[in-house]
DNA sequence: AAAGCGCCCAACCGCACGCCA
DNA sequence: CTGGCGTGCGGTTGGGCGCTT
């Protein structure tokens, strides 16, 4: 026996929304707000024959105040970039990191433009060819059972490292993809446990070895890096994430300066500076690979 | 001109989670 | 503790539109 619809369905009308819909929603939630209420039950007291989960979503993606719409900026898909390959697809989270817009919004963006952005550089099934010959000849299972998913964000990797480097990239030098890691910055979520919206603070990696899954924080620096996660919640460490308490401050960057700061090695050329603080083909991460696609593959497999 | 095709994006669907009685 | 309910989220769908043939 499966869960009660939200509301009938029979009796509920579909597809876009009419200009009258919208007025009769705004003018409601900007009189009486959207705290507190009940969204399935909004649509009754206001007339509307529509589902209340239907009005949330158009409150939410069009007719709250200050959305932006199209027009990403080139500071915009490189923070969706990152927190992508950082995070995945956990939209409502990028969101958050881009005032004005919605999950829904970035999510197309995503699936239609940026992803074909980046996968287009290459052709996938070359990608696919390459990533498959050299498990195969290697004896190296790190790409035999990782999801589509991870495999996407995998191949997206290596198009970020080619763009970097494009001669000593790994793309182009397979005797090197053992060596790959999936991503050198930490990232770490703070806040949110009150309600408020989560801060993601991301920081290049720098240490001089690299750290393992589970690190805590030592001298009020969060070592813990990584970038594949299932899940979190505040106030814990969870897979290579550290996720520190509300107000807990990191040293020297904080909030989305920070993250700002760390975005040049995606948008620019490579050079000597970008290319150690990120470190794809540096000798200090060099180190530890198995761990890593270990950590890679039970992130997503989760 | 029109049929076919692919892309874009608004909206829907179903699941998971949290709250509360 | 548990079950019902509302909310939030990510994946998917399908209609509209523009481009190509």
């Amino acid at each position: 026996m499966g869960r009660a619809p939200c509301c009938d369905k029979a009796n509920v009308k579909k597809g876009p929304w009419s200009p009258e819909e919208d007025a009769k929603l705004k003018a409601y939630i900007e009189k009486h707000g959207t705290r507190g209420g009940n969204w399935i039950a909004l649509p009754h007291k206001i007339g509307l024959k529509r589902c209340g989960k239907s009005c949330r979503l158009r409150w939410l993606n069009y007719l709250r105040p200050n959305i932006k719409h199209g027009g990403f900026s080139e500071e915009e898909d490189n923070i969706i970039c990152n927190l992508y390959l950082s995070i995945g697809s956990r939209w409502s989270i990028i969101a958050a990191q881009l005032p004005g817009r919605t999950d829904n919004d970035i999510k197309n963006y995503w699936n239609t433009k940026l992803k074909k952005k980046l996968l287009g550089r290459h052709k996938q099934s070359d990608i696919n060819t390459k990533l498959s010959d050299h498990s195969n000849n290697n004896n190296n299972q790190f790409t035999q059972g990782l999801t589509n998913s991870a495999m996407e964000r995998l191949q997206l990797h290596l198009q970020l490292q080619a763009l970097q480097n494009p001669i000593f990239s790994f793309y182009n030098n397979p005797a090197l993809w053992p060596n790959i890691l999936p991503l050198q910055q930490k990232v770490t979520i703070q806040g949110a446990s009150n309600g408020s919206t989560p801060n993601i603070v991301m920081e290049s990696a720098a240490a001089a070895t690299t750290p393992l899954t589970g690190d805590t924080l030592v001298d009020s620096k969060p070592v813990a890096m990584g970038p594949l996660v299932s899940s979190f919640r505040q106030g814990e460490v969870v897979d290579e994430f550290v996720v520190v308490e509300d107000g807990g401050q990191m040293a020297e960057v904080d909030g989305f300066d920070g993250l700002k700061d760390n975005m040049v090695w995606w948008s620019n050329g490579f050079d000597a500076k970008v290319g150690s603080s990120n470190c794809w083909g540096s000798a200090s991460s060099v180190v530890q690979f198995n761990e890593m696609f270990k950590d890679y593959e039970l992130g997503f497999n989760m």
